[in-house]
RNA sequence: GCCGCCAUCGUCUAGUGGCCUAGGACGGUUGAUUCUCAAUCAACAAACCGAGGGUUCGAAUCCCUCUGGCGGCACCA
């Protein structure tokens, strides 16, 4: 059987990784890892107006982030490097060129006013916008004198007119397209940087990328490439399109309407863990219809022929569900310590380690951690409502003769409560609110015996 | 406008001709528990399978048409 190769190849171009890059990273990683394959990162940075400093480094960290570790990519190398389109330039160049002598691409001289007025006129006439073939006949003294005279140029895939281009798609099955509707793509800009194109075809050949799988949108430029895989007599890849994510109104996942960054879901206390779960479960389901499952389990059972076509609805709800789930489901001490981290030391250890236990089930990420559990460390500086002082008096009187622990507490106020003839929950809700500033929060005696005697009766003013 | 992809509860999905009076999960509602909120448990509502035609003894499942949604149509990826 072939080797299994896959790849993800983000742009710069952003502040972070993007969550529908870390979802077709998923799926590329488990391709690759179930096959014992590789699977790799490269980076295609050919678009210099839309370069972001940094941003390689946060996608890279937030890929390491999430667990889906590369075995190949600019970081680590690897025997295909360089790994960074901006430092394979020569490559393209003479694929390139080499296409024009096979005269399967041509150079273009045409100016980008000249394009721009092009296409404003074609729209006009309800025409679709394409290249309209003019340096196609270019003779060869005309090219040379240009090039002499130092004019501006682009290398264009020369489209035959006739025909249709056909490729088969892993989870779509037959997909085909008009040669004569497909653009004069331009492969090589003017600066001398490959257009996505020619980059990725020659890069994935090059770095023997066996399977293709990207974002559905992709697709009609997918002819494209095939025509270029056939100019160069190269063996063709896999194609499977994975169905893009999207926001509630269903249009493709956008910074605009959902938040987008890898970074994002890590600063709001999601974990990894629970966040490629989630990601997993779009478009694809467990056989045995399990909701919770690791990446590992995922790679025993995943199969890319049982990829949903539809394109689904990223909806953090059911995130949140599941990172409570995992949250739940982890060991104490881990979550412990994953609270400390994610508040980089700003709470003491020890007393996170003592209120975990109390707040473990009520909240969904680690980030409500904090107004969980913020009175432990600080005390309420305003109160959610008014203290009703002659409720509060019974609870005081109980509390400051009895002994410091939750059984004693609860013994005492209850008999308390009893003996003035009010109701146990409000005379509990008095205290609360007194103690922690709010209405809603953990368990109260139990909280109360970790915020230590002293500390309670001096925010009820004894 | 042109090309392409897609179409089961609000959302994620199961379903590949009879097991479907369409199953599960999130979310929602109700109840139990309870010092609040959660968690937990129980139950309920929620898709007539986009619409219309076929094929077949029989279709969510196969075919056609339509409609709708989405994606693409750059010297961006």
């Amino acid at each position: 059987m072939k080797h299994i190769r896959t790849r993800i190849a983000p742009s710069p171009t952003g502040e972070n990784l993007h969550i529908g890059n870390a979802y077709t990273a998923l799926i590329n990683y488990v391709v690759a890892k179930q096959n014992n394959g590789q699977f790799i990162i490269r980076i295609e940075d050919t678009d210099r107006t839309r370069f972001v400093e940094g941003s390689e480094t946060r996608i890279l960290a937030s890929l390491d982030w999430l667990g889906i570790a590369h075995d190949e990519g600019p970081d680590i190398g690897g025997p295909h490097k360089p790994y960074r389109q901006s430092e394979r330039l020569e490559i393209y160049k003479k694929f390139a060129e080499e296409l024009v002598e096979k005269g399967h691409a041509y150079y273009c001289f045409c100016s980008p006013e000249r394009l721009a007025q092009m296409r404003k006129d074609q729209e006009s006439r309800h025409e679709p916008p394409m290249y309209d073939g003019k340096c196609r006949t270019n003779s060869r003294q005309q090219i040379a004198d240009s090039r002499e005279n130092g004019e501006k140029f682009v290398i264009r895939l020369k489209v035959p007119d006739e025909g249709t281009t056909t490729f088969t798609d892993l989870i779509r099955g037959e997909i085909s397209f008009e040669n004569k509707l497909i653009d004069d793509q331009v492969i090589l800009k003017s600066d001398g940087f490959p257009t996505y194109h020619l980059g990725v075809v020659v890069d994935d050949h090059l770095m023997e990328i066996s399977h293709i799988i990207r974002g559905e949108e992709w697709i009609s430029s997918t002819p494209k490439h095939i025509l270029l895989y056939q100019f160069f007599s190269w063996e063709l890849p896999i194609y499977a399109h994975m169905p893009l994510l999207r926001n509630t109104d269903k249009s493709k996942l956008s910074k605009r309407k959902n938040p987008v960054w890898a970074s994002w879901y890590k600063e709001q206390g999601f974990l990894p863990k629970a966040v490629v779960n989630y990601l997993a479960t779009m478009a694809w389901a467990h056989p045995e219809g399990k909701e919770l499952f690791s990446v590992d389990e995922m790679i025993q059972v995943f199969d890319l022929k049982n990829i949903q076509t539809t394109a689904p609805i990223f909806d953090i709800e059911k995130l949140r569900w599941m990172n409570g789930e995992y949250l739940r489901r982890s060991q104490k001490s881990k979550v412990k310590s994953q609270i400390y981290n994610f508040y980089n030391g700003k709470y003491e250890e020890d007393m996170i380690d003592k209120t975990v236990p109390l707040i473990i089930e009520r909240i969904k990420t680690l980030a409500e951690y904090e107004a969980m559990a913020g009175f432990f460390f600080e005390r309420p500086k305003e109160l959610e409502r008014p203290i009703n002082e002659a409720l509060l008096k019974i609870t005081k009187e109980a509390l400051a003769s009895c002994d410091w622990n939750h059984e004693a507490m609860e013994k005492a106020i209850r008999e308390a409560t009893n003996k003035a003839g009010m109701k146990v929950r409000d005379v509990f809700m008095e205290l609360r609110v007194a103690v922690t500033g709010k209405t809603v929060g953990p368990p109260l005696l139990e909280s109360l015996e970790i915020l230590g005697k002293k500390e309670t009766l001096l925010r009820l003013k004894i």
